[in-house]
DNA sequence: CCCGGAACCTGAAGGC
DNA sequence: TGCCTTCAGGTTCCGG
């Protein structure tokens, strides 16, 4: 599932290849997928504007044109495919470059989303603090967790919380600060909101350096998948022993998610 | 504003 | 073999 490592890995793998390229046609075969504008506006006004660079900003990734922006985001099981080499069957979206390359949306569960739109605060703008930006801190996340009953996972899931962590590295994050995923946000001590502020960091930072987690249909732009996953401690391993204390894992649903910890080690 | 649950989607896996 | 249920989980919408 794209998480913000994910998608920070495929922004700079496509990066070289778009930057400077223009848009020379533009097909949907899922055109729902198009949130804004109609998808006939959408496929007309990409044509003929050139990359300037890319960004991510959570889990959303904006390919910054002229006057524009095309903002992409892969929910569950989409991926961004840079010429693929077989024809894809869950090809949803494709771009073709000026250079002749062609850009694919492959989305097996139709529910990616796809904008163009002149400012790109319509799609981002309600997204908390970016948790790798420097001005993210240990009091930024101890303010905003003041007065939050919620547990703590699922404050970690809220986008406007916080931005880009998703369920495989909420569990890890949870797990690496020895937290219980079900601890309301507000009932954190400053020493755990310390360990947690740390953990979420040095979490999403490795599975960057592994190039994303490909617990399911994660690919990136070349067809490769990622190697975080081998990193894992918790996530998605229910009744294997904690790595920590050897305690079997458990599982529990929270908001329709599996969430795995040590019911020994996390309180 | 805060919180929890349902809906959107498809395919894999497991029970009977 | 085949039908049914559950699980996978990011986001948005809705009700309390």
């Amino acid at each position: 599932m794209p998480e913000l490592p994910e998608v920070e890995t495929i922004k700079n793998e496509l990066e070289p290849h778009l930057v400077g390229r223009s848009f020379s046609e533009v097909s949907l075969e899922w055109p729902p997928l198009v949130k804004h504008p109609s998808p006939e506006e959408f496929c007309h006004q990409l044509t003929g504007w050139h990359v300037t660079g890319l960004n991510r900003r959570g889990k959303y990734l904006i390919i910054r044109l002229e006057k524009r922006a095309l903002i992409v985001h892969l929910r569950m099981t989409g991926a961004l495919l840079l010429n693929p080499p077989q024809p894809d069957p869950w090809a949803r979206a494709r771009f073709r470059l000026d250079d002749g390359s062609e850009l694919v949306f492959s989305d097996r569960r139709k529910l990616g989303a796809l904008w163009l739109v002149e400012d790109k605060k319509e799609v981002v703008g309600k997204l908390g603090p970016e948790p790798l930006a420097p001005s993210f801190t240990a009091g930024v996340l101890a303010q905003r967790l003041r007065g939050r009953k919620a547990p703590i996972k699922a404050l970690l899931l809220d986008q406007g919380f916080l931005a880009g962590v998703g369920n495989m590295y909420a569990d890890e994050a949870l797990w690496a600060a020895r937290i219980h995923p079900l601890r309301a946000g507000k009932g954190l001590s400053p020493e755990e909101e310390e360990r947690l502020f740390r953990a979420i960091r040095q979490v999403l930072k490795t599975a960057i350096g592994n190039k994303g987690a490909s617990i399911s249909t994660y690919r990136r732009p070349g067809g490769e998948q990622g190697t975080a996953h081998f990193e894992f401690k918790v996530a998605h391993k229910g009744g294997q022993p904690c790595p920590r204390c050897s305690t079997p894992l458990q599982r529990l649903a929270l908001r329709n998610r599996g969430s795995y910890f040590c019911p020994r080690c996390q309180v």
